[in-house]
DNA sequence: CACAGTATGTGCAAGTTGTCAATAGTCAAA
DNA sequence: TTTGACTATTGACAACTTGCACATACTGTG
């Protein structure tokens, strides 16, 4: 019963796990609704991502004290909006995340590089 | 409830998202047994993963037609080993992984970027 | 024989992610 | 004034992934 990773069931695999360091960088930048967040996931490769998947890293976001929320005062086109800002544990966290995505680069780095210099000297061929 | 993320249970969350490449990685330098596969991940950061995943991955492989595997006929001290081979459909699916990875980056990078370029204007605050 | 080390595999609990659908408000056309 | 479209948020559940504990089995040593 082999799992089925090929299937990638869904839109995105990659995307969820760069989701959290993403709103915590559009945060940092100051406070914004959830959709509009959702909307500017996009600029960084992360459109197309289920809503309630956005929604829910930020209410798990507010568990962890990362950020905070309130409801906006000001009437707009549709129902209440959530507005969901940046706690100083919030900035915290997004510094680890960035040592985290560093580690991450070099790791990604060392398998490229290891790739690539096997396939110049094996001229693409596996054993 | 929100989930605990931070606890990062077990020793690792990134390294098993890399850990088929690094298999299929190795596996193009020539066929290997489970075990010697095993240590040599730690050549790639992902060193302390617990066997059952690694052997579970392999078989996965397998399963999806990546590499095949026989029993090794040498002694050795212990039970026999299995030795897996990369086939031509895992060959390519180290060249797709190739891409992945390669996107998985440029998303890396444009995320470390955004981030340090604002710390440079805002001198770090989050407003 | 008991035990340590090598080598592989199974099963299940616990956690994560995707999908669907519910709710709820505004606006505009028919 | 009902219908539909768009804005926003949330809840529940199924499907999937991962970690851990343990099972198995073979070899060599005291």
């Amino acid at each position: 019963m082999p799992r089925r990773r090929w299937r990638w069931r869904g839109c995105s695999r990659r995307a969820v796990r760069f989701l959290e360091p993403t709103l915590l960088l559009l945060l940092h930048h100051g406070p914004a609704h959830g959709y509009t967040l959702l909307e500017r996931l996009g600029e960084f490769g992360l459109g197309g991502l289920n809503p309630s998947v956005v929604y829910r890293a930020l209410r798990d976001m507010e568990g962890r004290g990362w950020v905070t929320s309130f409801w906006d005062d000001e009437q707009t086109q549709g129902p209440p909006r959530r507005v969901y800002r940046l706690t100083a544990l919030g900035n915290e966290a997004l510094a680890l995340w960035t040592q985290d995505l560093e580690e991450t680069r070099r790791l990604i780095d060392r398998l490229l590089s290891a790739y690539h210099r096997h396939m110049e000297e094996g001229e693409g061929e596996h054993h």
